[in-house]
DNA sequence: ACAATAAACGAACGGTCGTACTATTATCTA
DNA sequence: TAGATAATAGTACGACCGTTCGTTTATTGT
């Protein structure tokens, strides 16, 4: 019935279960945590089965990241080009990154994980990360660039300072959840994007362009 | 000759020496590959004469934090209390936050490794990172009711807003140093800040309180 | 200098790690 | 449905893991 996949093989079928498994254990307890033995007791499978699905610890590491990427294209990223261009499409992009995490069902964000983990260890991982990242970065840009054209945001808005900014709100948005459990966190997060968004209207509009009612 | 530290005892100077390779290897390869075995190589000890210094990996986890976080203290932000109250006080604590890893010799910060790695797994090295968070979030809200009280700040600046931010800021700058090995990451990031700062000012102030040049 | 104590060592433990092989079973294709 | 192929299981490997224990060496206070 459903026209794209054509045919899942068994092998692409548990392999998708596998990386299921892998990107929710990679969230919480990290890529080097990704283990043979722990995802194959997870998965039902046995250890070689499972490891010759990948080839390597590397491969399965950077399967997961590329799997996760893609989850978080599906449910936020994409989703959020629906809105009109410019500063609200911008607005629903980080409104939707902040969601992604239980929208997807994850406990935490694989990414930012990998971020951590691998940015200051050379290897195709981090290669990985920072392709992936850089990606996501230049889509910012983009949608500021956008915004720029629409005329909301001011011609010499700072594209690159805005991508800045935005990965230092969800950053500190996470680490308000998770370590501090703060409810606020998310309201937090939103402040900040909104003094970010606002640091860059062009001068004659009025405020009322951002997406959430003036109170 | 020295005053404070009396009696630095064997016992206590190893494992000084310890922690000092362990805080190196925590920051770049994060707390759980703080192993036993490595360790003990890069120190010329033996194993077990190491392992009986803490008596358990997570001893020896909680106590590389502790030594980096007063590490930090030492050169980051105690010297930053120097600077007169205010928000002068409040870029230098920035600054020094900008500036601590090269300063103290490391490549990478383990407290950020700490953070993403144990935010979402509860435990004592949960509980452990939390605290000396929330103590540094502390410091900064201080600062910011410092800059109040001054007249810098307006009066109803958010001092709880301005620490989440200022977290995100630095986030977003060891992420720009590490993995895009962006050189104008710190100009980034103290551009940001000037933008925190400056939204937060006293209305009647001009903008020449901030303390580098208008250029 | 000597006894008391602290510090470091060496060997061994049961486990788990990633990976390599071969064998067995399930799935696909003709 | 039979033969080819893909998927999974089983077993074994050397290496390293955190930890324990008894022994030996170094430091300390007297």
């Amino acid at each position: 019935m459903s026209a794209l996949p054509l045919k899942p093989s068994k092998g692409e079928e548990t392999r998708a279960l596998i990386l299921e498994a892998a990107v929710q254990h990679a969230g919480v307890h990290g890529f080097d945590a990704l283990t043979i033995g722990v995802l194959a007791e997870q998965t039902g499978l046995s250890k070689s089965g499972l490891f010759a699905h990948f080839g390597s610890k590397e491969e399965l590491q950077i399967a997961t990241l590329d799997e996760a990427v893609r989850r978080y294209n599906e449910v936020a990223f994409i989703p959020a080009l629906k809105a009109p261009r410019g500063l609200r499409r911008l607005a629903m992009v980080f409104d939707n990154w902040l969601q992604w995490i239980e929208r997807s069902g994850l406990k935490a964000c694989p990414m930012i994980a990998a971020n951590t983990e691998f940015d200051d260890r050379p290897g195709p991982m981090r290669d990985a990360v920072m392709q992936h990242m850089q990606r996501l970065n230049h889509e910012i840009m983009r949608g500021v660039q956008i915004a720029i054209d629409t005329g909301e945001f001011a011609k010499d808005a700072d594209a690159e300072q805005f991508a800045f900014e935005l990965f230092g709100i969800i950053s500190s948005c996470y680490r308000s959840r998770n370590l501090f459990q703060d409810p606020a966190a998310n309201a937090r997060a939103r402040k900040a994007f909104d003094r970010l968004t606002a640091s860059n209207l062009a001068r004659t509009e009025p405020e009322s362009i951002t997406r959430r009612t003036p109170k």
